[in-house]
RNA sequence: GCCCCUGUAGUGAAAUGGAUAUCACAACAGUCUUCGGAACUGUCGUUCCAGGUUCGAAUCCUGGCGGGGGCACCA
């Protein structure tokens, strides 16, 4: 539809000799100014010497017929708006499209194979809400990728070696702790180690030279317990995948990458990487970056060389089109910095690695930090949610799908880049703009349908304009590619929310079942329900089936 | 000091350079002979400051003020 008014406006702008003038079919804000606007009256206005509404009454009769009957109405409006409102005939076709199980999909990525890294915890730490904002903003990025026919594969990469193991597992031998049971008792000793790193010159040394054995992996009792305490915390982790509904293909860790991340820098030595003060370090200052140390003067290798290992080791498992790397935006200098020596030594390898950066949730009280030990584990927060949720729904299955669908959706409601200021009591509303909402307006629509006794296929009286709800409806795909092109969740979220209330207001306002149209709105409602699916699919975002 | 991000109603957010800047929460006032009230309808209230570019600026440019992040041996 698109595509058939700009051309039609293009060839009337050439007949008044604008041939060249760009100008845009767009969606107004606003759903009572059509279902299209036209601003080509306003761009050709310079070039042709005239006020825009004039040129506006010239394109007005050729964009009229040329839809016939698919436009209800084209009007000019407001400084040389042309508003296009499309007919019942045409809005009832394309909801056609929304029968199928794939409606809203594309090929646009078809068969490309992407790989998404996300999450990233680190054993012997606890998974915080920063992990939860990452998990939740990355599977839909995952699944937007599938919905544009992408061939995906989940990645996590994981920290099993460096400074932060070593301050756990001191601490932990400190306690005389030999089998450690849960991730919560690892993940305090890692903030007492982190402590005692600050406070304590013995204790920086000691914990200073366990980093280093564990690197060498020659000490039996230290690996014994580096063993034990990393499958604790890994086990932990699945529990919460499992409930959050990702699956990964591949696991990556740091103690696999570091040997062959250190590898391919010291080969490098000289032509990429520099040795200053027995480190060796990127100058980023030649690509207008900053210097980082890639491999430090004990040898050891920092994030930097882990990640250069890391590109390789995916490249080797699975070679993808694409890699999207999803991390905090505190790490984007990290990764300029990383990607540009990767450039230099791989650069195909460098140009298709997308590091995608995601605010951080921050408490109202300060900045979280699990060295302070002032951090809320995902496991406490998605409890306490669904001790919340447990009081309107008795059903733990249900309470547990409205609590994860609270929780996703606070952090998929605004654009990925920005951080959210975490407010326990305030961010997870059941109610308004919410997750909750947003299942509840399905779970009603699809009940409705249910208490249908109409035969299948019946037929019924037809309105002569279509509801603003259909209109709303038939957005459905443009609105996924646009989320897909920008990687941003963000879209399809405040999209459903305004679907969801578009919804409200029809069932509030029309009756269903027994009316003389009711086949007709039970076909809308079958649309929308068919939509909401989709789009929390692609969220995330679990469907209950009562609530 | 240098680099990056950011500033929108009381609060949290949205807005490919477009129309009267949306949405939710809060506050206030309403709706029900309920196809499920986690709902619906209404009221109130917003673009940090100063210039500039443009037919048109929350959006782009310059300067200022405020907030956040990063800047060699953490991840």
């Amino acid at each position: 539809m698109e595509d058939r008014i700009k051309e039609i406006v293009q060839k009337e702008l050439a007949k008044l000799g604008a041939p060249d003038v760009s100008f845009a079919v767009e969606w107004p804000a606003d759903l009572s100014h059509g279902d299209y606007a036209v601003n080509a009256a306003m761009a050709a206005s310079k070039a042709l010497g005239k006020n825009p509404r004039e040129i506006a009454e010239a394109l007005v009769p050729a964009i009229a017929e040329g839809l016939g009957e698919d436009a209800s109405s084209v009007e000019i409006a407001g400084p040389g708006f042309i508003n296009i409102t499309l007919s019942e005939r045409a809005v009832s076709a394309r909801l056609n499209d929304a029968r199928e199980e794939s409606w809203g999909r594309n090929l646009d990525q078809d068969a490309k194979r992407v790989m998404v890294e996300y999450t990233d915890p680190n054993p012997f730490k606890e998974m915080h809400i920063g992990h939860l904002m990452s998990n939740v903003v990355g599977e839909s990025v995952a699944r937007l990728n599938e919905y544009s026919g992408a061939n995906v594969m989940r990645a996590n990469f994981q920290g099993d070696v460096g400074p932060h193991v070593a301050k756990a597992l001191w601490a932990l031998h400190e306690k005389g702790i030999t089998d450690p049971e849960s991730a919560k008792e690892i993940g305090d000793a890692y903030t007492h180690g982190s402590q005692a790193y600050d406070n304590s010159p013995k204790a920086k040394l000691e914990i200073d030279i366990i980093n280093t054995a564990i690197y060498e992996g020659e000490n039996a009792e230290l690996m014994e317990l580096w063993r034990k305490g990393r499958d604790v915390s890994l086990s932990a982790f699945e529990d919460l995948y499992r409930i959050l509904g990702t699956k990964f293909e591949y696991y990556f860790f740091e103690s696999e990458t570091a040997a062959e991340g250190t590898r391919i820098v010291r080969e490098h030595v000289g032509t990429v990487f520099t040795e200053s003060d027995g480190a060796i370090i990127y100058e980023g200052e030649k690509k207008g970056l900053h210097t980082l140390v890639f491999i430090t003067s004990r040898g050891t290798p920092t994030y930097e060389a882990k990640d250069i290992g890391l590109a390789f080791a995916k490249e080797e498992v699975w070679p993808s089109d694409v890699s999207i790397i999803l991390t905090a935006a505190e790490q984007i200098g990290h990764f300029k910095v990383m990607l540009a020596a990767l450039e230099d030594i791989a650069p195909a390898l460098a140009h298709k690695t997308i590091h995608v950066p995601h605010g951080f949730l921050r408490l109202t009280t300060g900045k979280m930090s699990s060295r302070e030990g002032n951090v809320i584990p995902a496991a406490t927060l998605i409890h306490d949610v669904v001790v919340n949720t447990l009081t309107r729904n008795e059903d733990p299955l249900v309470a547990g799908q409205v609590a994860l669908g609270a929780i996703k959706y606070s952090i998929l409601k605004q654009s990925a880049g920005s951080d959210i200021v975490f407010d326990f009591d305030k961010s997870l509303s059941l109610e308004g703009d919410s997750g909750p909402y947003l299942q509840y307006a399905l779970v009603r629509a699809r009940s409705i349908v249910e208490k249908s006794e109409l035969a299948a296929g019946a037929t019924s009286e037809v309105p002569a304009n279509p509801y603003v709800l259909q209109r709303l409806i038939t957005r459905f795909p443009e609105v996924i590619r646009k989320a897909q092109t920008l990687r941003a969740p963000h879209v399809v979220a405040q999209y459903l929310t305004q679907l969801a209330g578009e919804w409200n207001s029809f069932y509030a306002n029309e009756r269903i079942i027994g009316e003389p149209d009711e086949a007709y709105k039970l076909g809308i409602a079958n649309a929308f329900i068919r939509t909401m699916e989709n789009g929390l699919w692609v969220l995330g975002i679990p469907a209950p089936e009562r609530m």
